[in-house]
DNA sequence: CTGAAAGCGCTTACAG
DNA sequence: CTGAAAGCGCTTACAG
């Protein structure tokens, strides 16, 4: 088939079937360099950004480019470089913690999207021990150029062994054990549950109740670590009695709330390890009929779109999702896994309504706000 | 480096560098043939089930697989074919309706991952004018099996006309407008609205305010037509005071609040085209110390996670996301675009604590849930 | 029931 | 600065 005919077939669409006439193919490198006059190899180096191409040269292949449509076939690409633009985000089941791992999602498709690069979403089950076979059957036959963990997938190491067996570049987002040959990305979660704690120590509270998330996160050990370090620092015992336990859901966190205001002496203030769980707590504070943050303050994690949808809004910690997945990118697509390391981003508590002084109304100042947004940002 | 370094690199990965060894490549379907005595054409039919490969020969490939541990390469088996095994799931910024997003994302997930497709996700910005490039870019260069739709992208032309001329199989979520050659999957908006709007009705409500979704969302626009179908079949005039606007987000769900309740003659009962906006309906209510549902029945859409996360619990409409998956995984992998068409999947309304006859405490049962759990399920 | 050969559309040494 | 050729790992008519 000839060029011009090609062209001639794609403008055909909308129109009636007309017979006699090849089948519109997309243009390949081939068409382009017929057309532009020079080799695959010329056009090859255009398309892929490679130097000692003229001038000249490299204008007149775009130009071909841009008049056949040309898109270089990635399947092609990837097949004979065994390289593909596309990354592998793998994660658990959705229902706990979804609110920040889809934030990340939503972030790396930004920036795949700005750097030519595909979001394959897997769903891995953290508890499948055929977690290694799943995991070979997605990369070894993609050529992925990386994969993402997301929490708690970050800590499952069977899964880490396999993906390191097929040399993929693996960066992990919010692990709680350390590991060789991979990229961390994270806040760091101790500091930043210590500074909350410590922002509430601060206030005059003493018996700080503490909603676990569960224990198979990295990050919700790592918040509860946080909150006994600056208890004891504070030179305040810490009190098992003080601690309830959660999934990271809404439910558990009333449940968690309903168990810890049930306490002959109830605590002033509780810090649950997440947003969801901390809603969870306010709704269970109206249960007992206590003002929030008169008779209760409560503090939450992860800055989630809801911290901001209650009444009062709900003091917690930002984490600065789009510099993660911006971190995470990138270390994946330059560095390759020489680089292995991790890579703490800064939080920020972002104080709101919902605490205050022991026996005090709250103040709600959109000041406080970070000025980054929720998503994309 | 030659192969054979190569071959030694992999192998040595976790002991010491030793020399003289070929690299593990992974294999290929030569190495399988070889190990099983038989062309490479007999591989290929067992790893495909296709027919007409006697028993003992399909035995011996099968395991000469297992013992090569070889997993065929998706990419030269892509552009062999030119039919990979990759759907593509476009969706918009996730901010508004990410839950029903979110959940339709997963259920798919899990079709894929059962039926060994794999699901690369891109954001597509429905205003933007470039839709059309953006989407062969992605589609003509990896031979997407089929594309999903989300709203509001179900409803964008230039981007259903892009993919059509790719002659890419479409399925669309939840359109609000008629296109043809594409498979629409969704519960009947319409139906579902007037039935929430006849039950409200049956309790006695008369003046019962609607908050619109967006509607560049085909769902908002048939969801309020649904509630004008049943006040006019029941006689009562539509009253555009009576409604207000939101974007499918709590926050403009409680303006949206704020200014029905805020009107001389208040409505008894709302109904909010989404469940987060149904929240904030229920969060502006507060600020009028009303009492939900004595004072003020709420009735949202979707049956979130979050309708079940409030006190009192949210009636809603449940739609049935998994068997939406399902159909519209079906639908693109079988039929291939011959049966378009729609796929109207039954709706349920959800009755719980927010809901009842004006003046009249709520009863809140767990009975009345749909049995299905929200997610996967 | 099975094989040998061509081809999918690129990249990549190797030459010049 | 550019070209001709081999090869990535499969599928698919075409033969038998």
């Amino acid at each position: 088939m000839s060029v011009s005919e090609k062209i001639d077939n794609a403008e055909t669409e909308d129109r009636p079937e007309e017979e006699g006439r090849p089948r519109p193919r997309p243009a390949t490198i081939y068409d382009v360099a017929e057309l532009a006059g020079v080799s695959i190899k010329t056009v090859s180096k255009v398309i892929n950004n490679l130097p000692q191409v003229s001038y000249a040269t490299r204008q007149r292949v775009s130009e071909a480019v841009e008049t056949l449509s040309f898109r270089p076939n990635q399947l092609a690409r990837g097949l004979a470089s065994s390289r593909s633009f596309m990354l592998g985000l793998f994660c658990d089941a959705p229902a706990a913690g979804s609110g920040y791992a889809a934030r990340i999602q939503m972030a790396m498709l930004t920036m795949c999207h700005n750097e030519g690069y595909h979001l394959i979403v897997e769903c891995v089950h953290a508890t499948n021990p055929q977690v290694g076979r799943q995991v070979n059957a997605l990369v070894a036959q993609s050529s992925l150029a990386g994969v993402l963990l997301m929490p708690p997938l970050s800590d499952v190491p069977a899964l880490i062994a396999a993906l390191k067996h097929t040399k993929t570049p693996i960066v992990r987002f919010s692990p709680g054990t350390a590991e060789s040959d991979v990229i961390d990305v994270d806040i760091d979660n101790c500091a930043a549950a210590r500074d909350m704690t410590n922002y509430l120590i601060g206030l005059g509270h003493r018996r700080i109740g503490f909603v676990r998330g569960p224990l198979y996160h990295g990050d919700a050990v790592m918040r509860f670590e946080g909150y006994r370090l600056a208890l004891a620092a504070a030179g305040i015992a810490f009190d098992e009695d003080l601690c309830a336990d959660g999934d990271y859901t809404y439910k558990t966190g009333m449940r968690a709330g309903e168990q810890l205001l049930s306490l002959p002496e109830r605590p002033s203030a509780i810090f649950a390890s997440n947003d969801d769980m901390a809603a969870g707590v306010m709704a269970a504070s109206l249960r007992f009929n206590l003002r929030i943050p008169q008779d209760l303050s409560v503090a939450g994690f992860d800055n989630e779109i809801i911290s901001h949808a209650m009444s009062p809004r709900l003091t917690t910690c930002h984490q600065p999702i789009a510099e993660m997945a911006e971190a995470a990118f990138f270390a994946i697509i330059r560095q390759n896994k020489k680089h292995a390391g991790t890579f703490h981003l800064p939080h920020k508590i972002v104080v709101r309504g919902s605490t205050a002084a022991p026996g005090m109304a709250g103040v709600d100042n959109d000041d406080n706000e970070a000025p980054t947004p929720f998503f994309n940002g």
